[in-house]
DNA sequence: GTGGTCTAGACCACC
DNA sequence: GTGGTCTAGACCACA
């Protein structure tokens, strides 16, 4: 996995972890990779996973039992997309529209867009 | 103006000024605030609304006269635009599509809510 | 059983087993539960009851007896009396009215909560 | 300042930082002791101090004014009493009179003591 | 084996 | 100056 520069490596394995849970890789009372695990594959130290789990643990994404690891907690997909849906609608729409506005571009380029980018992800899904 | 968490404080003055180039606020030549109104009219210190001219500075939408004041490049609109262009289909449309995809929306919900975004938009500037 | 966060589960154990030998529900030289069993109906690992188990003998509470179990010693209520009423006063009483000095408690109304307690405790009791 | 062996270094900090805000030392808006500062003066090292930060942070007692340092919540001490009260009342108030049981120590016992504490509590202070 | 905490020290962006 | 992040490495309690 690479990390972006511009945001903290620890919020983007959070993010990475939040993605498997929204797209079902890993379901409900599933453990997770233990802390060291992820820090060896993903080339981090053990640190800063750990505070990637303590981040989703605060927001009661996943749950810690102790001396054997963390797990996805029993309403992780409900409360993952919740969590992302509120920021989206409220932050990221907002700031997309004021976008498309200001840099004059339509919403139908968008949306034609859109659908190239839903095809090529459809075809480098078959390989 | 009230500041994102999440983002430089000098960056979202940049983007501030930024926006009023686009939106033809501040046109050509004009001379933008001084950094001693603006840091009082936005509550910040005055080195950081320093840091936000230089960095217009560096990509050529603002020039200093010195002893004078900051001025909007002749070509200041067009430079922006491209620069949030370049931004906006390279980084900000993908990450925007992968939403729409792990949060399950519908690029005809967006376009719905572009079309009332745009109404309530037209008729907040008739006051 | 549920067990609190803050606290390790096996000193948990040892001080649920603690209040069985203070209020008698476990009595002089009387078998206690084996590991195994205790392990079962608490839903922990049978290592963490035998470590509540080796506490206790070191404080000698209890005492193995090879090949058959563990049981309570002759003196296990004075020992475990001492033992508490030594950390109560010590350690628990001073922290106690320290917090009754930060909250703003004042002595009489823990006293009136205490009548309330005791008058709940018996009517449960009379079940 | 001296540490307990049993609990996290970073939580007695952030308790401490509590008793002063409960106590008035720390007042609204206040600014409080850099990260840096505190690390020197409590002789740890910064990134505890920090985690007790983000802890405090974490439950709106503090909050971080970027480049300037973290400050005092307002509504603090009201959220720091309500906290502590929670706890106090719904978790050590029931277990200290579980203890007052089972060692059979009176209510009465515990006021006389708690009035010896007041008196040597005024005249210390009073050095 | 698991997580949890702490230190030492570094580098960075920001105000 | 401020906080924020990360690494390397250590030690510990716990299951």
């Amino acid at each position: 996995m690479e990390f972006r520069e511009n945001e903290a490596i620890y919020l983007q394995i959070a993010a990475y972890i939040g993605d498997h849970i929204l797209m079902g890789t890993w379901v409900l009372n599933e453990k997770i990779p233990s802390v060291r695990e992820l820090a060896v594959s993903l080339q981090v130290n053990p640190n800063t996973v750990m505070r990637s789990y303590e981040f989703l643990q605060g927001i009661e994404i996943i749950m810690n039992k102790r001396g054997i690891g963390f797990f996805v907690m029993p309403d992780a997909k409900e409360k993952m997309t919740a969590y992302r849906k509120e920021r989206f609608l409220g932050q990221e729409l907002p700031e997309f529209f004021r976008n498309l506005d200001l840099l004059d571009i339509s919403i139908d380029e968008i949306k034609q867009r859109f659908e190239t980018f839903t095809v090529e992800k459809n075809q480098s899904e078959q390989l």
